[in-house]
RNA sequence: GCCGGGGUAGCUCAGCCAGGUGGAGCGCCCGGCUGUUAACCGGGUGGUCCCGGGUUCGAAUCCCGGCCCCGGCGCCA
């Protein structure tokens, strides 16, 4: 038997007259006079198939599919200018695996209805090209970090104290016998392992209770942080910078068909190289001025303020110096300049804003009381994480990315849950 | 948490201001059409008008309470 089974893609690429069977969903289905035209989708593109009335049988079949029934389909690839993609496959044999009851999904469907089907809207062609530039964007991560020397670690989700600010942690009754909560952040447990590994990173989920409605947030959202030795915040910056253009190189070799189909410009991802521009908190303060926006030095950026900066910039660009009281706890001030901190934020362009934020961060255990007293905490809730500071404290830097923000920027979406399968609101846990 | 918008057919919406037997388009079903491109044309199908209470002869429409969703802000990655 001389049929094979191929992917959509491959199928696309034989030549005419070419025996090929392919098996996917029913992407479109349309009837006119004596043929069936039948759309195929699989997760590497989609082809028109042709079934005309002279094979009676296969014909009603295929006459009476509905959309995203999985069949599959045997015929000769045949050049015709009139198939979507130049070629279409005229069918010797349809078979369907699974007949599908009436597609919810329709041209007219709301956002609001799309979320409520979210298992469903997986499968479009939209949510597919995010997907995939979504992975590319993981592994580059990965790649980057191993080529660098970093190891990966894994730590815990559960957890007893709050690395941000306390309000913002959703709570887990632990056996009905202690309350424990999601992880907000991996960076404490990165600082441990520092005296380990002396360079480490991770991928993982972060969960923060902020009670946020913007385009921007999720209260589960996938965080790449990383923690150096010996490092300080300008060795941070470099590390930041270079990974960001890294993964950007990545995703524009190996998903060029998904930006197209996304209709991302692609023009302003090809000039995200290093070095990235650096200005201090204090310049980005006079920058706004200048453009007429009311900011006072010592209050943090703002979305409207983070907006007006991200149109001065081509690519992505560090803010770092923010002041004391702008920034956690956790961040070391600069001996240079008591008023701020060694800390920097890097935003992406085109108005999405704030991608990373990151910095040194205290090595001396004095410090560290002393801070941790001066935003009201408690430091017996911070005991193991001071201990670090006892036993061999050396000079070092982290930073933290939000993966799914940087898929939303590049791929240039206006909505951060279409950056992620499944996304976690504050209004929305399902599906 | 604050401000704004919304909930009517499987989906997208009109009707509400000014109360009087609930509509359209898409989907689905049937028929037509000699290659369609979100096919098209004709016919048909389809309703707890978010929930509870109130006003009224009469409520999708007016009033009160509640639930849910969407957009934005603050906060953050």
């Amino acid at each position: 038997m001389s049929f094979t089974n191929v992917s959509i893609r491959e199928a696309l690429q034989l030549p005419e007259g070419s025996k090929a069977r392919i098996r996917g969903w029913v992407y479109r289905r349309r009837i006119y006079g004596d043929k069936a035209f039948v759309v195929v989708r699989d997760s590497t593109g989609i082809m028109q198939t042709v079934v005309a009335k002279g094979s009676t049988i296969d014909f009603e079949k295929a006459e009476n599919i509905t959309i995203e029934s999985a069949i599959e389909v045997e015929g000769t690839v045949k050049n015709d200018p009139r198939a979507p993609g130049g070629k279409e496959l005229r069918v010797t044999s349809f078979k369907i695996i699974s007949k599908a009851e009436p597609f919810p999904i329709t041209a007219s469907a709301s956002r609001e209805f799309l979320l409520d089907i979210r298992h469903l809207w997986v499968r479009s062609r939209k949510m597919t090209a995010i997907f995939k530039v979504r992975n590319t964007v993981f592994r580059a991560i990965h790649d980057y970090f191993k080529n660098k020397g970093y190891y990966e670690v894994q730590c815990p989700m559960f957890i007893t104290a709050a690395v941000e600010g306390g309000a913002t942690l959703f709570e887990v009754d632990y056996f009905g016998e202690k309350k424990v909560y999601l992880t907000q952040s991996s960076q404490f447990y990165l600082e441990a392992l520092i005296y380990s590994l002396e360079k480490v990173y991770t991928v993982a989920p972060s969960f923060r209770a902020e009670k946020s409605r913007t385009r921007r947030h999720l209260t589960e959202f996938w965080h790449a942080e990383a923690e150096a030795a010996w490092a300080g915040l300008n060795d941070m910056l470099k590390v930041e910078e270079e990974l960001i253009a890294y993964i950007v190189e990545r995703v524009l070799e190996e998903n060029q068909q998904e930006l197209e189909f996304l209709k991302r410009d692609i023009s302003a991802l090809e000039g995200v190289k290093p070095p990235f521009p650096r200005i201090s908190y204090t310049e980005a303060i006079e920058m706004l001025k200048r453009k007429g926006i009311k900011v006072e030095w010592g209050e943090d950026l703002g979305a409207d303020e983070e907006r007006a900066l991200t149109q001065e910039f081509e690519k992505p660009f560090f803010i770092y110096g923010y002041p004391v009281k702008a920034k956690a706890f956790y961040h070391k001030t600069d001996p240079q300049n008591p008023k701020v901190t060694l800390s920097a934020d890097l935003l992406a362009p085109e108005g999405y804003g704030e991608i990373i934020g990151g910095g040194e961060r205290i090595a001396d255990k004095n410090e560290l009381i002393r801070k941790i007293k001066d935003f009201g905490l408690n430091p017996d809730d911070y005991q193991w994480y001071i201990d670090l500071r006892k036993y061999g404290s050396v000079q070092h830097a982290g930073f933290g990315l939000g993966i799914d923000r940087t898929v939303m920027w590049i791929c240039g979406l206006d909505h951060i849950i279409d950056a992620i399968p499944f996304p976690r609101t504050i209004r929305r846990i399902y599906p």
